[in-house]
DNA sequence: ATACGTTTGAAACAACTGTTTGAAACAAAG
DNA sequence: CTTTGTTTCAAACAGTTGTTTCAAACGTAT
């Protein structure tokens, strides 16, 4: 079909540019020059450059809590509550979103989803805010839920507190990676891949959540 | 002096609006009119729209590093370097963050400052990095080898992305804040105030830096 | 082959962008 | 008052933006 063929012609296009430049700084003329189609093309088959937008996370998001979903099924059913912990639910996590980026360029897609995620958050406050809170807050609950039980000595305030400082760990660190990276490698020299960057981060946010408050 | 007002009436309106909208979504028009000064008014007084997110951010920048950089200068003087400690440092840094936004509305300022840097790191990739990194690398550099010094024990590599997992959270945390704090007050019924959630993130990072690595 | 709904194409549209212009208003000094 | 340099103002400029239009090309059932 020539339709899909198109269709997912502008998705990788503007999925790449979008990551790249940021939504309101990419134009649909380099969207559907980048992806070889007509520039009425976007507005035909998405009707907007706002749906357009939202259909990039879709592509990106329904797969990924759709899985997210069935491994926590998994994760709850092989271990009690009493004994459910940060740890493994940061490794399902982990092991979600690295499995729900299929194909050979895995590591490049996943620095390119936190990034759009991060543009979300920041930029474009209005509609795709609304957006993801419409389609993806069961999910998001969910695991918010889960890390509380796995912690239930800390309060349900402390705690929604520092599952976002632990998500903009993650969002900074991939929106700017290329950036981080080429600083460490010029400073220190050293060149760490993307799971190597995982590796460090995921102890840090475990650290950072189950850090006892002391008494100053 | 009827310039000076006018340059300053354009840095306010200015700072509220890209922090609001973003860089490119803020309009010069939407500038000059919230400030009520004449559309050519910016143009004239800094040259063009990207001379005028730089001083902006100078406004913020440079009153800060002086002030980071006296307060790093006793800092070190009071404390030999076995007892440095990242609680200090991270004290020091928190410190200056205050009371580096002088006037009565600094908690409304310090969302704005750190949502500013967000914004520098993920929209606009080009000429704000540039302008960062020639005017504040020495003061970047310094507080990073400083935290450094307070822990001997980890890698270097190790402490720079920690570091920037660290930044992350802050400024995740910080550019998204009005929304975050929205829906804590919907769902959880709290209210907490920037300085609550100030002390709740140096805490998250301090374990989260200090996190020793645990064998799987 | 004919007819019909779908998709593409080139061109134009209206709105908005940052920037420039040149005259007017202003302030300060001779 | 006149002159000088600075600042403001309304208007226009040239370029880019998302979107629309409508005819041509396409694919597919009758």
């Amino acid at each position: 079909m020539t339709q899909n063929d198109t269709v997912t012609r502008i998705l990788n296009a503007a999925e790449t540019l979008f990551a790249e430049k940021g939504f309101s700084e990419t134009t649909l003329r380099s969207i559907t020059e980048q992806a070889n189609v007509n520039l009425a093309a976007v507005n035909y088959h998405f009707g907007s450059k706002k749906a357009l937008i939202q259909a990039v996370f879709a592509r990106f998001l329904n797969p990924f809590c759709v899985l997210l979903d069935s491994n926590l099924d998994a994760f709850e059913a092989q271990t009690t509550k009493q004994t459910t912990d940060l740890h493994g639910v940061l490794g399902v996590l982990e092991r979600t979103l690295l499995a729900s980026l299929t194909g050979d360029t895995s590591q490049e897609r996943l620095s390119i989803f936190l990034r759009l995620l991060g543009l979300a958050y920041t930029q474009s406050q209005g509609h795709m805010r609304r957006f993801l809170k419409s389609n993806y807050d069961v999910t998001y609950k969910r695991i918010v839920s889960v890390i509380q039980e796995s912690n239930p000595d800390v309060s349900e305030n402390d705690l929604f507190w520092r599952i976002h400082f632990a998500v903009g760990s993650m969002i900074f660190t991939f929106s700017s990676i290329e950036s981080l990276r080429a600083i460490a490698n010029n400073d220190l020299h050293t060149d760490n891949t993307v799971p190597d960057i995982v590796k460090m981060l995921i102890p840090f946010i475990e650290g950072g959540i189950n850090r006892r408050l002391v008494a100053p």
